[in-house]
DNA sequence: CTGCATTCTTCCACTGAGTGGAAGCACGGG
DNA sequence: CCCGTGCTTCCACTCAGTGGAAGAATGCAG
C-alpha cells in the first residue's frame, strides 16, 4: 500500500508560496530538507516543488542549495511599494549621504514594525543590520521611534507593553520610552544610542505629507557626540523636501 | 457534460510562473483576462489561481486589477543577482551623482541585452526609459555599448546582424557601429545621443576585474557638448575604484 | 433608457497531476 | 567500516485542480 491520500485542503499556490517564504534574510541559501522544515512540506514535495520552480527560473541551485532567482528580483522589483515616496525621496536621500557620508535609511511603519525602503550605505565602520525589504522593532531604532511616537494610540501601547530588549542598551522601560516618544514629538527628531547595534548611534526625522507623518528618514554614525546639530539639520531640511515632492 | 479534462502535462507551478510572468515593466497593472491572454491560461483557471495568489500576499488587488505583491518584492530582494558587484558599486555611483547630478546607471551584459543593475536618478529633465531589473539593448545605450564593445566575437556578430531602431537616430549600420565600438575600445568610453531616447545623451564606461569587463558604469544627461571631457573622467575613477573592491 | 460588447465571477462533474511514505543513494565523520 | 544526515527517485492512490459554460456586472454607443 504505497499509495497516497494527498494532503486535503492544501492547494498547490500556497505550497509554492509557502517554499518561498522559507528564505528571508537570514535564510537566503537553503538546502531541501531545511526548505521542508520551514515550510511544513514533506520532503518529497518540497523536492518536487523546487525542481519545477528551478525550471522555470523562480530559484536557482547552488551546488546543493537554493537561492532566489533572477525571474523573482525583476518581478519583484515591479510591485508598488510605495513607489511614489521612493521616487520622491530618492534624490533627497542622496543629499543626506552627501552632507554626511552616513549610512541614510528611508522607512514607513508596517503593523508593528519599520519596514525599510531604502537605504545607501556609507563606508563608515558601524555595523548596518537593516536591510531593504526586511523590518526591525519600532522601539530600538531611530526611524523606528519617529514612527512609533506618531503612530496611532492603541498601536502604540501594544507596542509599549512588549519591549525585547536587542542589545543590553535597548530601552525596555515603558516609561523611559513614553518619555523619549514624548521628546521625538517636540523636538522633531529621534535618536539611538546602542539600541539596536553596539556601536552604531542613529538620528531620524518624519516626513509628513500634510502634516501627517507618513514614513522616516535617518541616518546611522558611529557616535553622537560632535555632530548631532549637523545632522538633525540635514535631515529636516531632507524631511521637508521629500513632503513638499509628495 | 460540463466535466472537464484537465490539461496534461501542465504544473501548477509552471501556471503560477506563467501568470507571474504576465507583469513587467510596461504591464504592472493587469486585469484578469490580460492577464489570462499573456499567460495563455483559460480564463477560469487564471481567475482561481489570482485569487490563491493574492491570499497569500504574493499579489494585491487594486480596484479590479492586479499587481505584484509585498511579499514577491521582499522575496525578490533577496536574490543574488550580482550582490557583489552592487555592494562594490554603490558608494562610487553616489560619487558619480555627488560629481554630475546625472541619472547614473550599473549595468551588466545578460545573453545579447544589457541588464540594469542599479539607478540614481537625478532631477534633471531628461526621459529616463531605465529601470532596474529589466533589460535594454546593447547597441543603443552607453552601457550597452561598453558592454558590448567587450563581449564575445560571435555575440557581438549576431547583435549586429539586427539592429533595431529604437529612436531616428540610433545606429542600424553594422559598419558604423563597429567602428563605434572600435573607437569605443581604444578611447575607454562610449557615447550615445539620442539613440535610446530624443532629447538624451549618455556616456559610459567599463568596470574591469582583472583585465575583464565585467559591468558598465554610465550616465545620462541633456547634452554632451560641454561636459564630455569631466563626464568621462568621473566615470573612470569611479569605474577603476569598484573594479579594485571586486 | 436600451442594447451590445467586454470583462469579471461562479459553478460543477470529471480525472490526471500531485501526493507522500518508503526505499535507495551519496557523502562525511568517528 | 558503520552510522547519521541529507538528497533523490519511485509509484499506487485520490482529491485538488481543471476549464467549458452560464450568469452577473460594467461600460460604452446610439
Amino acid at each position: 500500500m504505497a499509495g497516497n491520500t494527498g494532503n486535503p485542503g492544501a492547494t498547490v499556490t500556497a505550497r509554492v508560496i509557502a517554499v518561498l517564504a522559507a528564505f528571508d534574510e537570514r535564510h537566503r541559501r537553503l538546502g531541501v530538507t531545511d526548505i521542508s522544515r520551514r515550510s511544513e512540506l514533506p520532503l518529497s514535495t518540497t523536492h518536487r516543488l523546487l525542481g519545477e520552480l528551478v525550471a522555470h527560473g523562480a530559484l536557482q541551485r547552488e551546488g546543493r542549495d537554493y537561492v532566489i532567482g533572477r525571474r523573482l528580483w525583476d518581478v519583484g522589483l515591479l510591485a508598488p511599494v510605495q513607489t511614489d515616496l521612493r521616487e520622491a525621496a530618492s534624490p533627497f536621500l542622496h543629499d543626506i549621504y552627501a552632507a554626511t557620508r552616513a549610512t541614510v535609511h528611508l522607512a514607513v511603519r508596517d503593523g508593528n514594525e519599520a519596514l525599510y525602503l531604502e537605504r545607501l550605505s556609507g563606508r563608515s565602520s558601524v555595523a548596518i543590520v537593516s536591510t531593504v525589504g526586511s523590518t526591525l522593532p519600532l522601539h530600538a531604532t531611530g526611524v523606528g521611534k519617529v514612527l512609533l511616537a506618531h503612530a496611532p494610540q492603541d498601536l502604540c501601547r501594544e507596542v509599549l507593553s512588549r519591549l525585547s530588549a536587542v542589545t543590553p542598551h535597548t530601552v525596555t522601560s515603558p516609561r523611559t520610552l513614553t518619555a523619549q516618544l514624548e521628546r521625538v514629538r517636540s523636538n522633531g527628531y529621534a535618536t539611538t544610542e546602542d539600541e539596536m547595534s553596539l556601536g552604531a548611534c542613529s538620528v531620524a526625522v518624519p516626513v509628513r505629507r500634510r502634516g501627517d507623518v507618513v514614513a522616516a528618514i535617518g541616518v546611522v554614525v558611529p557616535t553622537l557626540k560632535r555632530d548631532r546639530g549637523r545632522l538633525v539639520a540635514a535631515l529636516q531640511v531632507a524631511g521637508r523636501g521629500i513632503g513638499r515632492h509628495l
